[in-house]
DNA sequence: GCCCAGGGATGCG
DNA sequence: CGCATCCATGGG
C-alpha cells in the first residue's frame, strides 16, 4: 500500500489494506452512502468521497488531514493481518475482510450514535441518526452535518421519539442534557480505566456501548466489544452456549490482548455479512 | 403473531 | 457481585 497525497485529493495504489466497503460496512459508522464503485462518508460537519478504481483508491474532501486520520492511513495492517492469522478462529475472518480499517471516528458523534446502538438493528439506527442530522444538525447544502451538542440540547425526549430511539429518548435525553463540551474535550487526556468508568455513568452506557465508544472514538484497541453477533460466534468457536458477556468479554480480551479491537471487527463483519449462526 | 437487532436499567437476593 | 425482567420499534 502506497499513498500519495496531491493538492485535493488521497490516493492510496495498491489498496491491499483498504477495501472502501469492507471498512464503511463493518458496523463501526452509520452515516455513509455506497453507489457502485463510489461512497461518500459523513463525519462531524464534513464528508470525503472515496472512488475505488482496480489499481487505486481516490479520496477527495475540504478536510484531506482529518480523512487522512479518520481512516487510519498510517497504521500497517498487513502485520496486524498476520499476527491475526495464526490465530484459527480468526484466519477466514480476516482473509475476508481483508481491507477493513478501524476508523478514527468524533468521540461525541460515536457516543451518541452508539446509545442509539443498543438493542437494535443497523438500518434502524442509520435512520434514527439522519433524522436527528436533518433535523437539528446545520445544513451543508449537499447533507447535514451531526448536531453538535448545543444544537443536540435543544432536541426534547419527543423530538428523540421521532428520530426512533424508543425507550432510548429518555436515556439520550439525559445524558446529552448532563454531558457539557468539557466533559468529552477531558476524556480524551485520561486513562482507559478513567474513561471507561465515566462513560458507564451515562445513561444509555453499558459495557458493550463504552467499549465501541472507547475503540471508535477514543482509539483504544484493547478492548473486545460483545454484542448478540459476537456471542454468537464466541458459542459456535467454543461450541458452547454462553450468555454471560462479561465473561465472553474477559476470555476474548484475554486471548487477542492489544489486538482485541481488530479482531471483533473482523469477526463481526465475517459472521453477521454470511449471517452464519 | 413471533423473533430479532452492535444492550441497558432496575430491582432483588 | 450475579441474575431475571422489562423495555420501543420495525423488518423478516
Amino acid at each position: 500500500m502506497r499513498i500519495e497525497r496531491t493538492r485535493d485529493k488521497i490516493i492510496v495504489f495498491e489498496p491491499e489494506d483498504f477495501n472502501v466497503v469492507q471498512t464503511l460496512c463493518c458496523g463501526q459508522i452509520f452515516r455513509y452512502v455506497i453507489d457502485g464503485d463510489e461512497a461518500v462518508v459523513y463525519s462531524r460537519d464534513k464528508c470525503a468521497r472515496l472512488v475505488t478504481y482496480t489499481d487505486r483508491i481516490e479520496i477527495s474532501s475540504n478536510d484531506l488531514d482529518y480523512f487522512h486520520n479518520f481512516f487510519d492511513l498510517d497504521r500497517d495492517y498487513s502485520s496486524i493481518k498476520t499476527a491475526l492469522r495464526e490465530d484459527e478462529f480468526l484466519k477466514k475472518a480476516v482473509d475476508f475482510g481483508y481491507g477493513i480499517r478501524i476508523i478514527n471516528n468524533d468521540l461525541y458523534e460515536i457516543l451518541v450514535s452508539f446509545i442509539i446502538s443498543a438493542n437494535n438493528n443497523i438500518g434502524r439506527i442509520k435512520r434514527s441518526i439522519e433524522y436527528l442530522c436533518s433535523h437539528f444538525g446545520r445544513n451543508m447544502g449537499e447533507y447535514y452535518a451531526f448536531p453538535t451538542l448545543e444544537e443536540l440540547e435543544k432536541a426534547s425526549i419527543e423530538d428523540y421519539r421521532l428520530a426512533g430511539l424508543g425507550y432510548r429518548a429518555e436515556q439520550m435525553y439525559e445524558t446529552i442534557s448532563r454531558l457539557s463540551k468539557e466533559d468529552i474535550d477531558n476524556l480524551h487526556q485520561q486513562s482507559t480505566k478513567e474513561q471507561f468508568d465515566f462513560l458507564l455513568t451515562l445513561k444509555g452506557v453499558g459495557e458493550k456501548v463504552a467499549n465501541c465508544i472507547l475503540l471508535f472514538g477514543l482509539g483504544v484497541k484493547n478492548v473486545f466489544p460483545v454484542d448478540t453477533w459476537i456471542n454468537k460466534v464466541y458459542n459456535r468457536l467454543t461450541n458452547t452456549n454462553e450468555s454471560d458477556r462479561k465473561k465472553i468479554t474477559r476470555e476474548l480480551t484475554a486471548r487477542y490482548g492489544d489486538l482485541s479491537g481488530y479482531a471483533q471487527q473482523y469477526f463481526f463483519y465475517y459472521f453477521r455479512d454470511n449471517k452464519l449462526s
